[in-house]
DNA sequence: TTACATTGCGTCAAAATAACACACATACCC
DNA sequence: GGGTATGTGTGTTATTTTGACGCAATGTAA
């Protein structure tokens, strides 16, 4: 991808990128995509640059659906950074040398970007990572274990993760997160991952179907070594309606 | 403002806008600030271009202090926009023309300008509007009659009354919007106007007193014709504390 | 068959919310 | 000065939501 932007720069938006805070739940654990590239020796977000004729909605889709090949998903514009200092010393001489960008082209990059962050939600067993070259590795981490991010990107995954917990309040989650169908204590453990925090059993299940998102099915989890849970799916009509409408009027 | 950019037009991080919705409360209405320039006849945001050296968020304070004034002041970034024809046929002709900006110069401002939307709470007493020029109109316009406006500025608009409704259930508002001392059915005027809807009077009471940011004073409003309504003041390190905390935790 | 872990359902007190009643203060009218 | 209109301060009550638990039911594993 960078490559191609290299060859090309007149077809990008200068000064302006995307970058996508994508997130996964597995084994009870938040998870983020993050890639590391083979010129340093940091992981980053996933992202990339605004094609001159496209929205920055459809390049934030864009950079998802290279990373995760999954579409009509869950994906929100949450904040944009744009600090002097945010890309100094980044798209320096290591990452111009590895790719032997003369000065002049180099130019594009050592400009400071503003950059728009997005978050997503995705089912992390239908989300198959996808590497932009041989050279590159994308992973998913567990939220509590980022390493080292390049530039600013810890600043936005946490900026990311902190509106998530805010828009809890506000709208259903677990559609995109969970596969079809799923138990209430895994939405539950889901809601306690996310906000990092216990909550009770009862009152969880209680204050749930009480939105009136849920479809209990006539079916049971198995294998399970205790009592098996009920199956449960999304009435993805009323799950809409919700997330449109918001949950708390407060006021 | 434009004449220095379009002199110098290396100064300004290309491709990049701010514009800031400033509120202000006046009359129990909800007003917006909106400006007329002389080269076409429509109504816009205030907004600014990125000084290559500034921050994004410094250049929003810049352009919110042009305009009123002031500094110091409730301003927050809510959205970012940057559809691919959002200035698409504008800074076209008639803009270019009246600059007499030449053709090449004028590449600069026909690009696609993503622009960073920012929102502000202000005291309409304290922010004096202040031109850019003198042909310049600038205005405080009740934000239910707002005229058609430049590109999305509608859209921006929306958006950003949209975000002060939901984060009022987030955090406290008035202290930027209201004088020193207000009265309680002030501030109350101030929510059901932002909110558009009636609120009950005595049920507002008891729940902005519990929040416990307000200071009851030992002085009345006077030249009322009708019982004397309390003067309040709000207690400034308690409001920032819950600015910072927030309001309905939910889950 | 029993022990264990976890689920489903229910209870109860406390807190928050919604709906409403009444007394009070000030200006204005007559 | 008495009555009226308007809008304020305070209180009451029923209802709903929340928080903190108890306990029986269920499936696996020993």
């Amino acid at each position: 991808m960078l490559k191609g932007i290299i060859l090309n720069n007149e077809n990008y938006q200068a000064g302006i990128s995307i970058d996508c805070v994508i997130f996964g739940f597995h084994d009870n654990q938040l998870k983020v995509l993050l890639i590391k590239t083979p010129y340093e020796n940091k992981w980053s977000l996933p992202g990339g640059f605004v094609p001159i004729h496209e929205d920055i909605d459809t390049a934030a889709v864009t950079v998802l659906n290279e990373r995760t090949g999954m579409q009509g998903i869950f994906l929100r514009q949450f904040a944009t950074f744009g600090r002097v200092k945010r890309n100094d010393r980044h798209f320096g001489k290591a990452v111009l040398d590895h790719f032997k960008i003369p000065e002049e082209a180099g130019k594009w990059f050592t400009q400071r970007f503003v950059t728009i962050g997005y978050y997503a939600l995705v089912d992390f067993l239908k989300a198959v990572p996808h590497k932009g070259n041989t050279q590159e590795i994308i992973e998913w981490i567990d939220h509590k274990e980022v390493p080292e991010l390049i530039l600013d990107h810890k600043e936005i995954l946490d900026k990311a993760l902190h509106t998530l917990r805010i828009e809890l309040n506000l709208m259903p989650v677990g559609y995109n997160l969970l596969p079809e169908k799923f138990t209430i204590p895994e939405l539950q453990k889901l809601y306690e991952t996310i906000l990092d925090k216990k909550l009770d059993r009862r009152n969880f299940l209680r204050k749930i179907t009480n939105i009136g998102i849920l479809n209990k099915l006539d079916e049971k989890k198995s294998n399970v070594a205790h009592k098996a849970p009920n199956l449960y799916t999304f009435d993805k009509e009323k799950y809409e309606e919700v997330l449109k409408n918001g949950l708390n009027q407060g006021w």
